[in-house]
DNA sequence: GCCTACTATGGGAACGTTCCCATTTGATAT
DNA sequence: ATATCAAATGGGAACGTTCCCATAGTAGGC
């Protein structure tokens, strides 16, 4: 019912506490030590009197550090993503940053205009988990100095740092454990590679890695919408007569979750098809007998992106671009155990 | 490497334009059938040239409206909070807001500072998951006339909109259904139904309708990180010699997770035991045999969320609050189904 | 005892908007 | 014709900061 009380201002500060508004903007601005202490002591208690609190409108418009940091999200749906951005908030919240997130929903139109709405906010540096392969926006930002990390998939013609999981090492992981557990033909199921570096990357060294071991690997890319052609392409991988023992790799969460689904319906008993996953999620080990999974270590890759960040802002001359790849850790779970698949629950890593 | 191009001011465009600025103000604020069709043109035109996109700092400073609005997370980890958050999100972009979401981690400490964060940014309205059962700072912005939206819950001493789920009928529903698949002995498990109101009306009509269908209810209140507890309070719940058929009732999706986990250990298979849960979650279908679970309609929830706000701006005088009740939709699986545990997979809702 | 230098302070001009209050023009009513 | 009014436009003062550039004092060095 009161009427809004017009928070304090600066000048008025300053006039209950009988200085000037300049050395009121100091106290404020981290220049304390250039205030005797006396004064400090007064400007502390009139703004406390006052319920004063700088209005970071005025602040940026002058053009002042706003302490707020951007960030991008493409599909704020996915575990991962959530993860990985309550590592962020950490880190800020440790810095003393504010963050300002935005869900892009994978839509470059939608991450234009959130890009809009951050810059206009004078953000002082942008994590990005970005929709496309390349961003013109993102580019432009980047070649103005805003200090910029890319989370989890590097930018066509953008050379910032980059932070995410080592993609290499990743498949290399997976595919020993395979092999080791006796699996000769695996299937890996991505979503459109085109559309996220880090999942070419994955395919590649897929690709690659498969005649090394000598071990028959075979790609399949779908939008995970599409259930049917999931469940036709999955017939056709499993109902090969008989060759050797096999297994299905799926590129991140979200797949693992729509072949799961799909796998249940057709009744494949896991472990007898193997099944692996890249990302950890909640429910991997309750599906009996336990999905095996090589989990991101989100947290930490979180507080490196706002690492980074940091770094370049110190920088007064942009630093050469950096690359931080996380290594995954491997939990191992009754998906991938051929022999007896008796057991029922999982043993979780220690 | 470019020198970072000052962006274009509206001065800028005025002059490009060969008029005044306060017309190209006009054109930016919505007033643009004051100005003549001639007009409105050159302008466009010197906009485009320049690349011209207002400030909304210039604009919150001298307090025009700022087309913000703001959103409090008590868990950004709660797939729920993600989901209403989705359609927040949407609501927003169809109404031409921006959206601007903090994580409280249900700490009050932090909430008190994201409040004090979006509020610097004059936000225009406020959609709170909050993190307590009252909140000082809260209650002085309603005060205020800030526009608020209570999300699934309510705060002492506010008379705000509220949106949620239809925390009574939700909980008759699932009674309904227990007794119907012959379960006369239930156990709600809770977070501690002192932090929010919505668990507690959980808790409150579980009790009173328990006696009235002459089923045995019990309520277990607990933290979910105490998992030693959790295991125990399960124990001696289902180890009960000889009762009636005994289900479990959980408060939300994390407790259906933890309570899941602890079944699992504890070896009880599911329909047997019964299990239900409130709140859908991606998993409820591949846990053999099925998690029944009560749907919230998340979509819903978030965009009406958004509409109070309108309602709320629209109005020159405050309205009275309104609350929002929504109805959940019963996914029935085979966790409640005692008879015939045999089957394997679930019949996913039509 | 005077110049220099440094510390502690304050005054005023930006920053990019919006909004109030003119001013100009053309039309309509008398 | 003159008065009245609305529509279309422009000029300048805010809004609350920060930052550049004074201005006082206070030491120190010669």
């Amino acid at each position: 019912m009161s009427a809004t009380p017009r928070p304090a201002t600066i000048l008025e500060v300053a006039r209950d506490a009988g200085v000037s508004k300049t050395s009121v903007s100091r106290f404020y601005s981290g220049e304390r030590d250039r205030l005797s202490q006396h004064m400090q002591q007064r400007i502390a208690e009139a703004a406390e009197r006052l319920g004063y609190q700088p209005n970071p409108m005025a602040r940026g418009l002058k053009g002042g550090p706003s302490g707020l940091v951007g960030m991008l999200v493409a599909d704020i749906r996915n575990p991962f993503s959530v993860a990985v951005m309550h590592g962020v908030e950490q880190a800020c919240r440790a810095q003393g940053l504010s963050l300002m997130v935005c869900n892009t929903d994978n839509d470059p139109v939608l991450e234009r205009q959130h890009l809009a709405l951050l810059t206009s906010y004078r953000i002082e540096g942008l994590i990005v988990n970005a929709a496309g392969r390349h961003s013109e926006p993102l580019a432009e930002l980047a070649s103005d100095g805003l200090p910029l990390v890319l989370l989890d998939r590097s930018l066509e013609g953008i050379a910032a740092d980059e932070v995410g999981l080592d993609n290499n090492l990743a498949i290399d992981m997976a595919l020993d454990h395979l092999t080791e557990q006796g699996y000769w033909r695996v299937l890996f199921v991505t979503e459109p590679p085109t559309r996220a570096s880090s999942r070419q990357t994955r395919v590649a060294r897929f690709e690659s890695e498969c005649p090394e071991r000598q071990l028959a690997g075979e790609v399949l890319s779908l939008d995970l919408d599409d259930t049917t052609s999931l469940d036709h392409e999955l017939s056709a991988f499993l109902d090969t007569p008989d060759g050797p023992p096999a297994a299905i790799l799926c590129g991140n969460g979200q797949v693992t979750l729509a072949v799961t689904r799909a796998l249940q319906t057709h009744r494949a008993p896991l472990g007898d098809t193997g099944l692996m996953g890249i990302d950890e999620l909640d429910w991997c080990q309750m599906v009996t007998p336990g999905i095996t999974t090589l989990a991101q270590p989100t947290d930490a890759i979180g507080q490196a992106a706002v690492g980074r960040l940091r770094d370049r802002q110190a920088q007064p001359i942009a630093p050469a671009p950096r690359h931080q790849r996380f290594t995954p850790q491997l939990i191992p779970r009754g998906s991938t155990r051929r022999a007896q698949s008796a057991s029922t629950t999982d043993e979780t890593s220690p």
